[in-house]
RNA sequence: CGGGAUGUGGCUCAGUUUGGUAGAGCGCUGCGUUCGGGACGCAGAGAUCGGAGGUUCAAAUCCUCUCAUCCCGACCA
């Protein structure tokens, strides 16, 4: 491609809406355009990129055996409705009417619409297994949209749905996708990790997330420094503490005492001069409508996916400012696990139960009580993992250290189970003949996200750096010649020959000064340039720049194709890629 | 939805406090010089100051309403 018959609008300047480095970059090197809040151009350059991704996706799965279908983003009302959707999927999911007014939505996933097409044609056991996938323009009205492609209202996914007769089949179908990502985002050329992760509110046995490393990933990874156990914060699960119950052990009898105005642990630990670790933090929810009090140790954290899993609800809120007076009796900040409302269901946190004598809240206005004890002064349901884990616990599988590192989620498989084909009476005969639901499973990939995060993760000063299997050219040719004509006709025969080669390379053959060429050329990041000027065609050379490492080495101009060759092998190689 | 901020040429911003002829840099067009890290000179084009209403002799500037965008939070197969 001569860029003199290109369009990548460039921009010296950052734009005023953009936080991130990858937003920053992608709008400056002319790869989007904003059309409105969460809703990007693609321009020719950005496309390109997207496009490579998105192919190295495709022959991913189809090595894998998976199909590509192409489905509808206008999705009917009534399938919504079949499985309880439309009600549950809240305001992320956009919705219109047609002219006769009947319900649709723009479609934010297509379990739904898979499910229908595959019910209506797989009847037996002997189509089984089948996998279809589609890349596609997926829209979720998100509350906050924000940082650019990381998280728009309109992205492009891969999306992938397995279907299977039994139980070992879809764990097959399911590892089979594990590994197919696993190859797709190192030939790609990202630093990932996959990693256990919270099947959440769509159900299922287990699940994994695909995380970019990122330091400005909005995720946050728990992993081992010693095994191979990875996990997102809010899965990462805990193990029982060793060591008996105290809850039954001897414990001085309860008293009141007055903390005035005192409603946060701080505060209340700050006036009775005790430490956070000796408080019972009493957190009020309801789950599924039903009101539930978790109990923690006053210096940790609640997780609230784990407590959602524990009750097996599907929505979890905080209690209100009206259902905590309702339910304790007091304004927010003295609520106790002991005399609260008849009905409350009270868990807590494995950690309580190895101690005794609390601290807790009082469910009395300005009153908190001391010398608690959980067996013998409140009704605990069950004890069980609540809190999110910390650094200093240990690793659930080794007992290794965790660390913390930040990542960017672009890929997620899920084991959906029986969830949609039951509600949807997805069916097929078994050898028996017998009638059974279909075992599903779902594999996302968010494409544009991965662009995104390829520049949040590679990126200095000068712009955006990326690796050559995704970079939108891989190699820009850049010709200094300017009105030399000698420059210029030798420049135009190494594109030549760089097409000849089969290399995806693009020539800046713009009459613009050098410096603006090789600024552009850093700015979008080819992950190799090669310039050629008067002098070195007069000394038989071409220079060749790896945008990485920003080294430059001359290569001979007679014998271009083998040494290009060669090094274009070995900034491949660098990159971890072929 | 709650809190905060911002809307002025294509882009980045000044001007708003204290009402009085709409500015700069970058980009764009033409001519000339220049040409290995975002050149220089000269000449130009381009803005009803987000929108509507109001106050005033006079509004980018003051008032009311509204829309949009961004940030923090809640949300998020």
């Amino acid at each position: 491609m001569k860029l003199s018959r290109y369009y990548i609008p460039t921009l010296k300047e950052d734009p005023a809406e953009a936080e991130v480095i990858s937003h920053k970059l992608l709008m400056r090197a002319g790869m989007i355009r904003k059309l409105t809040s969460g809703i990007y151009n693609y321009l020719p350059l950005g496309l390109r990129s997207i496009n490579k991704v998105a192919n190295i996706v495709r022959e991913e799965m189809d090595n894998a055996g998976a199909l590509e279908v192409l489905m509808p983003s206008v999705q009917p009302a009534d399938l919504w409705q079949e499985t309880g959707r439309w009600d549950y999927y809240g305001k992320e999911l956009l919705r219109f009417n047609d002219r006769h007014g009947r319900d649709y939505c723009l479609g934010p996933t297509h379990e739904e619409v898979i499910t229908d097409l595959v019910r209506g044609e797989v009847r037996s056991y002997k189509q089984l297994p089948i996998n279809l996938y589609q890349v596609q323009t997926k829209f979720r009205d998100e509350i906050r949209p924000r940082f650019g492609l990381m998280r728009g209202r309109e992205f492009i996914m891969k999306d992938a749905y397995s279907f299977d007769k039994d139980e070992e089949g879809a764990e097959a179908s399911y590892w089979n996708m594990f590994e197919a990502y696993k190859k797709a985002f190192s030939r790609i050329g990202l630093r990932f990790k996959p990693v256990q992760a919270d099947s959440g509110a769509i159900g299922g046995d287990f699940s994994h997330e695909f995380m970019v490393l990122a330091e400005t990933g909005e995720d946050t990874i728990a992993s081992c420094k010693a095994c191979e156990f990875a996990a997102n914060l809010e899965k990462a699960r805990i193990n029982e503490p060793e060591g008996e119950c105290l809850c039954d052990a001897e414990c001085p009898a309860l008293e009141e005492v007055a903390t005035p105005g005192k409603h946060t642990v701080e505060e209340v630990c700050e006036f009775l001069g005790v430490e956070q670790s000796a408080l019972v933090k009493t957190l009020l929810f309801v789950v599924d409508g039903e009101p539930v009090a978790a109990l923690v140790r006053g210096d940790r954290e609640l997780n609230d996916a784990k407590l959602r899993n524990l009750i097996g609800g599907d929505e979890i809120d905080m209690a209100d400012e009206a259902l905590v007076r309702e339910l304790t009796g007091a304004p927010v900040g003295f609520a106790g696990p002991r005399s609260l409302k008849e009905g409350v269901r009270i868990v807590a946190d494995y950690e309580l139960c190895r101690a005794t004598d609390w601290i807790a809240g009082g469910n009395k206005a300005d009153t908190h009580v001391r010398h608690l004890s959980l067996g013998r002064d409140c009704k605990i349901e069950q004890f069980a993992d609540l809190r999110v884990i910390t650094e200093s616990d240990p690793c659930p599988e080794c007992h290794g250290e965790i660390e913390f590192t930040k990542g960017i989620e672009v890929g997620h498989v899920f084991k959906l189970g029986l969830k949609y084909s039951e509600k949807m009476n997805a069916t097929f005969l078994d050898e028996n003949g017998k009638e059974k639901p279909l075992i599903m499973g779902c594999y996302g990939i968010g494409v544009s996200r991965i662009v995104a995060s390829a520049i949040e993760q590679n990126n200095d000063e000068n712009g955006a750096i990326f690796p050559p299997s995704i970079a939108p050219f891989e190699v820009c040719l850049i010709s200094l010649g300017g009105k030399d004509e000698a420059v210029n006709a030798r420049a135009e025969e190494l594109y030549a020959e760089l097409k000849a080669m089969g290399v995806d390379a693009c020539y800046d053959d713009r009459k613009e000064r050098p410096g603006v060429k090789f600024a552009d050329a850093d700015l979008i990041g080819y992950p190799m340039q090669l310039v050629l000027g008067g002098k070195g065609l007069k000394n038989g050379i071409i220079e060749a720049k790896d945008r990485k490492t920003g080294e430059r080495i001359e290569l001979p101009l007679d014998s271009f194709s083998e040494a290009f060759g060669q090094w274009r092998e070995s900034i491949w190689q660098a990159w971890g890629l072929k």
